[in-house]
DNA sequence: CCACCCGAGTGACTTTGGTCACTGCCTCCT
DNA sequence: AGGAGGCAGTGACCAAAGTCACTCGGGTGG
């Protein structure tokens, strides 16, 4: 288990909280709930009436849509620092989609009445909400247009080479990137099912692009691939 | 040609102006410019950098993003008295996606900096800002969920089915409404391709639940099409 | 009046996406 | 040790999406 830092520098390293003083930080500080969730927990769903604000602490939020029949669709991904439903905090609107915990996680949670009292007393906090709602609808915007120009197989890549920019180490034959998600997973975050991702995995293997191993991915010809993901779109 | 109406009583029609008074009304109108468009006309391109923000006065615009092949994805259609561009003006980011004129328009253009300006004397506009753009992040949100989990067929039910209830006028067989669109802009709507749009408007009729009269549709059997589009998503 | 262009419709075809069913492999739990 | 359950790989299909090429029928403007 990782250790919990306390709850005021978790607060200091988020975009909303920047610029506050020691003592608003405090009374702040002592507002707040820490929560623990295991890997797969509902945080809330949804279509919930909104009840607050998460801050994660450690671990990962998913924030995703799912289909009458049982598809995801991941809408973001969020890890230490970042807050999750700001928007229907602020407007008072209903969650609009449902997030859980991608793997165990710590988050602090801040009621919606609270959060409200504090926005009144720090009005500058909405010019910060702004900017962090608008990140958001920026990267929306991105995956709409990676779902109506791209193919499964061109998104893959992509992911494959964000991950790889992100975290990936250098070894002998390539970057190696630790995928910590399933297949199940990669698909929810790409639009599309589980045998996809795994046929289209196999099919970059058996190209040279890329080579399995377990559930670490050492991708072999970087160049190759990004041309593969420009082609034809 | 319509006829323009003044700015002071557009910028009223705003949400982002609501609740101003009659001078605060008066020195803002003084600093913005009307501009016309005509039909197919670019207001913007992605990834130009921010001059202003756009007012619809008449006409209407459609923002979307287009891809290296040239198809086009369609992520809104503002009509008169909504706003274009609120949030790169704010975050100074550049414009995310492009904006042009789905018919001949008229808008009111305000620079960058006049309107930080205006927004640092009047900072409850943040939060009007935060409201317009919470309703556009929950459409792409829509967006998003219909391009990953629905097909094209249940897509277009779900148009025509919106356009009936918003516009649809009564008539011997059904609602009548009148797509002011080629299918090429319906395409770019649903995220497909104008072939597609045709075939499938072809299918539904060919099935009964509609009437195709050159532009117009009559929708002859609205609860058939709410049961198509709920089946088996 | 004719030429041209644009939008629409369509047949034939290819590619991509998705489903179903089943196998094999781990790992964890009792 | 044995069984259960979750994850991954895969073959056989099938359906949806998209492409290409062509026709047809207005307009519109020279």
């Amino acid at each position: 288990m990782t250790i919990s830092p306390n709850a005021e520098s978790v607060l200091r390293r988020n975009p909303l909280f920047a610029g506050l003083t020691e003592s608003e930080m405090r009374s702040l500080a002592a507002r707040v709930f820490p929560k623990r969730f295991s890997r797969g927990e509902l945080l809330f769903s949804e279509g919930d009436a909104c009840q607050g604000l998460f801050l994660v602490t450690t671990g990962k939020i998913r924030i995703f849509k799912m289909s009458p029949s049982g598809r995801e669709q991941i809408l973001a991904l969020e890890g230490p620092g970042s807050t999750v439903a700001e928007l229907p905090v602020f407007d008072g609107g209903d969650y609009p989609a449902s997030a859980s915990a991608a793997e165990d996680a710590e988050v602090l949670f801040i009621s919606r009445k609270d959060f409200q009292n504090f926005c009144r007393e720090h009005p500058e906090v909405a010019l910060k909400v702004i900017a962090v709602v608008g990140g958001r609808l920026r990267r929306l915007v991105g995956i709409i247009e990676d779902l109506s120009f791209t193919t499964v197989r061109q998104r893959l890549i992509g992911l494959l080479l964000r991950l790889a920019k992100e975290k990936g180490k250098p070894s002998k034959q390539g970057l190696r990137i630790e995928l910590g998600a399933s297949h199940q997973e990669l698909a929810a975050e790409l639009g599309t099912v589980r045998e996809l991702v795994s046929r289209n995995l196999g099919r970059l293997q058996a190209e040279g692009l890329i080579e399995i191993e377990g559930r670490e991915i050492v991708v072999k010809d970087p160049a190759g691939l990004r041309r593969e993901q420009a082609a034809a779109e």
